[in-house]
DNA sequence: GTGGTCTAGACCACT
DNA sequence: GTGGTCTAGACCACA
């Protein structure tokens, strides 16, 4: 499905909700598909099943999936929502402090701009 | 010079690097101007010495200042720099996971640019 | 007959049991009235048997209605009911709880009243 | 500090989760008042770390405690908050439910706002 | 000393 | 078989 970094410094469950957002937000996983069982996730990155719980449990925090006992974890539908201002904040806030990165590795701001760009052509479904 | 933020979930070493970088980059800290003393500092800011001093290694690891032993820690000159390939991977990761946040909190991707687009304009030194 | 949410966090005959509850207190369905077999509800609900076989269960427990074997389910009468005061406080201290969250979410204890009283006045049948 | 009841059906963690809240809601922690580091309670309570770490987890998520790592756990202020009418929904569909039962249990109308009033008058610093 | 993560392994409720 | 809880015990980063 995907494959952990472990020399990164992120945590495990943060890598495992990293990958399975993008693959929501992608569309690779549709809505109301059913996830992995904690289990079987667990059998194949190799990790301990508590540690697949916790993620599966900070994406159904944050809207990403839903869980029925019993049945599984499944996609959520993103229909009828409102933007999350509290949320929007926070995310600019880390993307702010990024293009700052930027700014402070060298690039020109054209150059920061062109890598922005490529990173939303990456998301050609986006509309 | 700045606020910490204790109820973040930042550490607070991190939080000095990060408020460091942001005076840096924005030139309000020039290129080897001395920057306030560990033991200073941490009584601005009522932290732990070791918290502050630990903020300062970073930034050097980082190549943003440099430490002359005994005299204290300097802002470093960004000339002749090369780009940090590895650094820039790591920042566009983080900025590639904003932006796919930004598409699931259901922006449409002309208000995502938008919003980018104010966070560059923030930066008005930037050339 | 009524509807069950998959993404509630609530599990299936819970919300089986609720939704019935709801009915019989509110007088929908009637003293001795038979309620749908096993087989029938499950299939309206497209869940499994075994699961409004369990809520039927519950029910039973309670004292909501009386099972003949080979004929069905019925709705248990009121009449002659001694008030369970195990249950009484457990209920309490639901209510308990609920109220002190009105409190931290920042209700005034009037605002917090009038909210309850809404809910009160939901009962009409209620004498 | 407080008992938990090892019969009850709910889980320890949850236990946890309320009895602080009632502490905190009640005014016994004040603001910004350290709690029991995670391991100091679970000593108290005799229950695994892992098991108060997730109860200090949900408490944070909550907003009603605020963590700094290193430092410890610490009430979080009420301020400048405005009622959160998605949580207020949930809470009043939890007490809808347990005013049914009130009736079902076979309580007058009267009988049961009294019994509500007296939760209320337990909460006698709020206004 | 403080919280945070992870593993191994067990047991439970629900479907 | 599915998620959820809990224990015991280890290791790490931060202050």
């Amino acid at each position: 499905m995907f494959q952990l970094d472990v020399k990164s410094r992120k945590s495990i469950y943060e890598q495992v909700v990293d990958n399975l957002k993008e693959l929501i937000v992608s569309g690779v996983l549709k809505e109301d598909e059913k996830l992995p069982s904690v289990r079987d996730l667990s059998g194949q990155l190799t990790v301990n099943p508590n540690t697949v719980q916790k993620a599966y449990r900070e994406l159904e925090r944050q809207g990403y999936v839903y869980t029925t006992s019993g049945l599984g974890t499944f996609v959520a539908g993103r229909a009828e929502q409102q933007i999350d201002t509290a949320m929007l904040a926070k995310v600019l806030a880390e993307l702010r402090a990024g293009i700052r990165e930027l700014q402070y590795l060298g690039l020109s701001r054209e150059q920061a701009m062109a890598q922005i760009k490529t990173l939303f052509d990456e998301r050609s479904d986006w509309k």
